[in-house]
RNA sequence: GUGGAUGUAGCUCAGUUGGUUAGAGCGCUGGAUUGUGGUUCCAGAGGUCGCCGGUUCAAAACCGGUCUUCCACCCCA
């Protein structure tokens, strides 16, 4: 046997029956953004590097696929620079393209590319996949689905309690239970600021956003090791411990961070974004969690990250708001605000609290029986006639033995199977049978319309 | 990228201290049943033991490398 064929790491095949369930994760997902006044566009698999590198952080460029330039591209380096054995020099001399790491970056290049086309403020919503050169574990691959809603061009805070009115329909409809964690950028720059490491913010985030997985202790290791002073750290303790409603925190870090103008803006904007939130009629819990940090450097106000209530994979949703992501394309002065939701990840806990509808599962409605060449033509114009009328419908093309032909209807999970032999066309009538009580009836082509339409 | 575990039939897995012809269940194919599937019974096909190399009279088993999958870290949907 020649070697068994097999797919790249961290990629999946995806069969009739994940199919099934995978699309009806994006239709749902996709019917609540157009009820939204979400547009749908598509971008290339593949970016230019220059679009895509320097956007994610250190560790994004990292994880960042890239394509090989066409051609000869070896001969066109220099000796010295093959010697040199430096990776990172060497791809941008054998590299121009890679493929996209999210949607956000190269919806952001779209905005600045086919500005004067585009009437602000845009609502675009956008599903493909995207890829990352991550180390695959559970809820992690290397290529992946994102479902990504944006507002692009208003700085309305309606947009983000939009966002969030959005997820909470989708996993209503889904029927996930989730809860929506919200922080705020310029919150945290604000503590930055307040504990005299206003420079330090990113290393500060990243350390807190660690809380509840490594507890309080390590996180100060950390940021002692991280080189933040001793003195600012300890004024950090009151804030890593506030606890009670959204309300009450947001009272709390009011005070502490007081002399900071960024902060309070950053506050400013939660309280209006609650207010909204609590006039409407939201279900679900929407919680300030001021150690939410999200690594995307490019967030620079309001931050989300929803995680399923009843399993454990991380989160299933992110995102939040940047205020000049197009700015570095060379549009200046334009806000937005997106979230995006993780097929796979949603498929994962789905999956493994059974959610998915059972109906959803068939396809074919009716298979017709090959009993021959004479019986074919009898059948042809009836399957014609069903499928006229909307119903999934197929014959078996082969006439081979019966007792294949059931096997395939069961097989396929196929409800009716629909025979006519000499009896059944002599009197212009089929027989029907139900696979699942066995029971079978003579009828005619309006009652068997009748019927398989219900 | 760092560290750990894993890989035997299409699938889930047995396989003793290294020893003759590598097994089971499920699935698949054929038959019992030529116009009746899902149940039952009978028969059959299917393996480079992930791949490459080494140790040995002898390797699925021991050693090295490599790839896959999984787990932790980093980071993230």
């Amino acid at each position: 046997m020649a070697q068994k064929p097999s797919i790249p790491k961290g990629t999946r095949d995806f069969s009739p029956v994940e199919m099934v369930k995978r699309n009806y994760i994006f239709d749902t997902i996709k019917e609540v953004f157009r009820i939204y006044g979400y547009q749908s566009i598509e971008t290339p698999a593949m970016e230019n590097l220059s679009t895509l590198m320097g956007k994610y952080g250190e560790e994004g460029d990292k994880l960042l696929f890239k394509i090989l330039n066409s051609g000869d591209f070896i001969s066109k380096v220099r000796d010295e620079q093959l010697k040199e054995r430096n990776s990172v020099k060497l791809t941008t001399k054998i590299s121009e393209k890679g493929l996209r790491y999210d949607l956000t970056v190269p919806f952001a290049r779209y905005v600045v590319q086919h500005r004067n086309d585009i009437t602000f403020p845009f609502k675009r919503y956008q599903i493909q996949p995207v890829w990352r050169a991550d180390r695959p574990q559970k809820g992690r691959y290397r290529e992946f689905y994102q479902c990504d809603v944006d507002v692009i061009g208003s700085n309305s805070l309606l947009n983000e309690v939009e966002l969030i009115q959005v997820v909470d329909e989708v996993y209503r409809r889904l029927n996930i239970n989730v809860v929506v964690k919200m922080n705020n950028r310029k919150i945290l720059a604000g503590i930055a600021e307040t504990i005299g490491e206003a420079d330090r913010m990113i290393d500060i985030t990243v350390a807190i956003d660690k809380l509840d997985k490594i507890g309080l202790d390590k996180v100060n290791e950390e940021l002692l090791a991280k080189g933040i002073a001793e003195d600012a750290v300890e004024k950090l303790q009151p804030i890593l411990h506030l606890e009670g409603t959204n309300e009450e925190k947001l009272n709390k870090i009011q005070e502490v961070i007081s002399s900071s103008e960024v902060g309070q803006k950053g506050i400013e904007e939660m309280r209006t974004v609650f207010t909204y939130l609590s006039s409407l009629n939201v279900q679900t819990e929407v919680e300030l969690d001021l150690t939410l940090a999200r690594g995307l450097n490019y967030y620079t106000g309001a931050i989300f990250e929803v995680k399923a209530k009843d399993v454990e994979i991380g989160s299933i949703t992110g995102g939040g708001r940047y205020d000049d992501l197009t700015g570095i394309f060379g549009l200046k002065d334009v806000s937005g605000v997106g979230i995006s939701f993780g097929a796979d990840r949603i498929y994962d806990v789905m999956l493994q609290l059974d959610l998915f509808p059972k109906e959803s599962i068939t396809s074919t409605k009716a298979l017709f029986i090959n009993f021959g060449e004479k019986e074919m033509n009898y059948c042809l114009p009836i399957l014609a006639e069903l499928r006229k009328n909307g119903i999934y419908s197929e014959i078996f093309p082969d006439s081979v033995k019966m007792k294949k032909q059931m096997n395939y209807a069961n097989k396929k999970n196929i409800p009716f199977v629909i025979l006519a032999g000499d009896n059944e066309i002599q009197e212009n009538k089929v027989t029907l049978k139900d696979m699942n009580s066995g029971e079978q009836q003579l009828v005619d082509v309006v009652e068997l319309i009748k019927i398989l339409s219900k």
